[in-house]
DNA sequence: ATCCTGATTTTTTTT
DNA sequence: AAATCAGGAT
């Protein structure tokens, strides 16, 4: 080693490089070549191991930036790991593949999926999409859509392609009557898609793994641009993305029991070995995915995949207080199995942690909330430094209305995304359109938006010509009368058509028809092999991409028409249309040398949840426990800590113990130097009042390391400003979870949601639009819309905020 | 084709 | 509590 870095005209950055790190971090940062396993405690500074080491494998010149792919499980994550990586290497990064597994398989398809009998131009469907599909898909087969949600037909076709079974794959394994008609789902479903050129979230794995397996050069030409592939958060990986890893670096196994090829399965590859140069990291006990079909086992068998594999621990944690940390290692041992880690800390004892036992939902969000408030004034305490964690993200909103009444700021990180927005996903399917004219989900979800007279009978006739003639949706528009359209309806198509054609010549598209191969036609085997080069732009570059949206949203009459409806909810619909504008502008502004932007510029729109847009500085944080992997605060709230809420009933039901544990252990160590547990005896869940018990987690955790009003028994609510609603009076939690964890068998737990009161008294006043009213949480405002149903609209004099509300029940009044 | 109303569903967690 | 859906009225 020590040659190396005398040798180096880099030394002393070596040096600096390798100074700061631990002895096991600094093995795992300078191992040289083949397979590394970095089992990384929580907080124990695994992502700055990485950084490390790929600024070291450019050092040493091991790699250059183009032969780096470093893979995170999210869009931040890889956000993060770059600017550490430029920080340490002092340059930019150009070249260098740092991204999530779905932007890496994105990229590369979009390079190569001609070779599959895609277009470039391949659309992308987000969940929502996919689903939509499944449903059509369900109702083609004759599925009884009462029996089986759309959502969960798709549950199993996506777990299917992660496990890289295809229709035919899956129906040969099918061994009930419901997975044979989930089969005839898949079937349909996946013959749309691909007639559609569109990939759902799990085809971009899926599908990279076809084309490694299938084509040789191409497999051979990334397997050689990548000299060094590395792996965050190893334990969350599913089947798909373990075989694209062994795809690219050449290695693994036999098959397991459960994964063996049955007769009639195409060939998988298991060639000759490739370079090996994998490194992941990661942490079995943090595994909280397998909802996404996340396998623990890719872990915990990476040394069965590469035997001769170097393994480091790291165990030290630069992140907690120790109490903090035997809590998390106290509730963790309760599972079985997994890897043995003995996490430490220098940073001392430090404070216990608190444990408030709250009368309801709302008490319990006054609480955190009087404490944040405490905290902000009497110990300064940077909002940013605060995190309130909760299971579903259905529980934001009583800690919302509670900040946003105390007049505190916050944001809530996942949650509502401005993607998800009608308007949003309006214009976002206008441009897939433009972009990939056989996208039939866009072109049901635009044709008639705005209105224009083109309705659900109309649609269907088009989509099913389209079907019938193995046309697309696109084509079959066009020929509206054929399709069996109403003669009113066919000149709205023309009309729609002639705009559409005229927006793609806009966007500097050639006119459909003759510009790519029909999606569908698969090029096979060897005849595709050699032609087309990856990454080489067959279009002229149109106009920038904010432009388009621009003209788009004028000459499709969208802005028109929310202009026409005068209300402040059209307003906001507008506001939220120019931020969109503005997104792409910033995006056309940053865009390399205008190639392809339209392409790029969705394809970012599909991948990039808005979870991890920018998170404000200088804010309180809420999110689920689950967005909160990978962060750290000072100081942490864990809300909602009752059976059936957390662990989830579902989980409870299905035997997902284990992982809700896990995801508790996950909570526990976000916290730095203060955590903070609640929970309430009674919560609103869909608008009825549920009792539940404590958390059996509470009972993980030793009494000792609980502060002593946890323990004592009683406290009183904390007074919460302003207007000091009734400050409850709480006998907390110890009687009653001591005696649980002391009597053997303890007391009956109901099931989970299964005490249920009706909620709500009625008084139904009716409010007129222009009325003052007042809300006990958002404050004055006034009605800007009355909706069918008892909805009214009302826009909040507070933070200017629009909001809907029943009228009957919730808590606003005449002013 | 569109609007209106009542019924049903939603809540795990995410790329 | 609020969103979505289905069926019926216009």
């Amino acid at each position: 080693m020590l040659s190396v870095m005398v040798a180096n005209p880099h030394a002393e950055h070596l040096q600096e490089l390798l100074e700061a790190l631990n002895e096991p971090q600094r093995e795992a940062v300078t191992h040289g070549e083949g397979p590394l396993l970095i089992l990384a405690g929580a907080g124990s500074g695994k992502t700055r191991v990485l950084a490390h080491r790929i600024a070291f494998l450019i050092y040493t010149d091991q790699a250059q930036a183009g032969e780096i792919l470093a893979i995170t499980f999210t869009n931040k994550a890889a956000r993060e790991m770059r600017e550490r990586v430029e920080r340490l290497l002092g340059h930019g990064t150009r070249g260098m593949w740092v991204m999530t597994f779905h932007a890496a398989c994105a990229r590369i398809l979009r390079a190569e999926a001609q070779r599959l009998g895609y277009t470039r131009q391949f659309t992308i469907y987000d969940q929502a999409d996919a689903r939509r599909l499944a449903k059509r898909s369900a109702d083609a087969v004759g599925v009884d859509p009462k029996r089986h949600t759309p959502a969960a037909l798709h549950n199993h076709i996506s777990a299917a392609k992660n496990g890289l079974l295809d229709a035919a794959a899956y129906r040969r394994r099918a061994g009930s009557q419901f997975e044979e008609m989930v089969a005839d789902v898949y079937d349909v479903y996946e013959r749309d898609l691909h007639r559609m050129n569109a990939m759902d979230f799990d085809d971009l794995l899926f599908r990279t793994v076809n084309l490694l397996e299938l084509f040789e050069e191409v497999r051979e030409r990334y397997r050689e641009s990548f000299r060094h592939v590395l792996v965050d958060e190893y334990q969350d990986t599913n089947h798909a993305q373990y075989r694209l890893l062994q795809l690219l670096v050449g290695g693994g196994r036999p098959p397991r029991r459960d994964e063996e090829p049955q007769p009639g399965d195409r060939p998988t590859y298991a060639g000759p070995l490739g370079h090996r140069n994998l490194a992941v990291v990661g942490d079995d006990a943090q595994s909280i995915y397998s909802f996404r079909q996340a396998d623990i086992r890719n872990i915990l068998d990476f040394q069965d995949d590469f035997p001769d594999a170097r393994v480091v621990k790291l165990e030290q944690n630069y992140r907690s207080t120790q109490t903090i940390l035997s809590a998390a290692n106290a509730v963790i041992a309760n599972n079985r199995g997994g890897i043995a880690k003995r996490l430490w800390s220098e940073l001392g004892q430090g404070e216990q942690i608190h444990l408030r036992a709250l009368d309801d939902d709302f008490a319990e969000a006054r609480h955190v909330v009087g404490e944040i408030q405490r905290l902000l004034d009497e110990e300064q305490v940077a909002r940013s430094e605060i995190a309130v964690l909760y299971r579903t993200n259905a529980m934001s909103r009583a800690l919302e209305e509670t900040l946003t009444r105390a007049d505190v700021d916050y944001q809530v990180i996942g949650g509502t995304k401005f993607y998800e927005r009608a308007e949003i996903k309006d214009a976002i399917a206008y441009l897939s359109l433009l972009a990939n004219p056989a996208d039939a989900v866009s072109f049901a979800r635009v044709v008639n938006s705005p209105r224009r007279g083109i309705g659900q009978t109309s649609v269907g006739r088009v989509l099913a010509f389209a079907d019938a003639h193995g046309i697309t949706a696109w084509e079959a528009a066009a020929r509206g009368e054929q399709a069996g359209v109403g003669a009113a309806a066919v000149k709205a198509l023309a009309r729609f058509m002639d705009t559409m054609r005229e927006l793609r010549a806009i966007a500097g598209l050639p006119p459909v028809g003759d510009e790519d191969r029909r999606p569908g036609e698969a090029v096979t085997g060897e005849a595709a092999t050699g032609e087309a080069q990856p990454g080489e732009a067959a279009l002229a570059p149109g106009a920038p991409v904010g432009d388009l949206l621009e003209a788009l949203l004028a000459q499709t009459g969208y802005v028109e028409a929310l202009e026409a409806e005068r209300t402040i909810e059209a307003q906001g619909r507008l506001e939220n249309l120019e931020a969109l504008v503005e997104g792409a502008r910033e995006f056309d502004a940053s865009a390399p040398e205008g190639q392809d932007t339209l392409d790029a510029y969705l394809q970012q729109v599909a991948l990039v949840a808005d979870a991890d847009t920018r998170s404000d500085e200088g804010l309180i944080t809420l999110m689920t426990l689950h967005n909160a992997k990978g962060l750290e605060y000072p100081v942490v709230f864990i809300a909602g800590m009752e059976d059936g809420v957390f662990p989830h009933s579902r989980a409870i039901d299905e035997g997902g113990l284990e992982e809700e544990r896990r995801l508790f252990y996950v909570g526990i160590t976000r916290a730095m130097r203060r955590l903070y547990l609640t929970y309430a005896r009674r919560r609103a869940v869909f608008g009825a009042q549920t009792y539940g018990l404590p958390s059996r987690f509470l009972d993980e955790i030793p009494p000792d390391l609980l502060d002593a009003s946890s323990r004592e028994g009683e406290q009183r609510e904390r007074a919460f400003r302003p207007g000091a609603l009734a400050g409850g009076f709480a006998p907390a939690g110890r009687e009653r979870i001591a005696a649980r964890a002391g009597g053997a068998g303890g007391w009956q737990r109901p099931h989970a949601g299964a005490a249920r009161e009706h909620a709500g008294e009625a008084a139904a006043a009716s409010f007129r639009l222009g009325e003052d009213v007042v809300h006990a949480a958002f404050g004055e405002g006034v009605v800007t819309g009355v909706e069918p149903g008892g909805v009214i609209v009302v826009r909040f004099a507070g933070d200017g905020s629009e909001r809907k509300l029943m009228a009957e029940y919730a808590p606003v009044s005449r002013r």
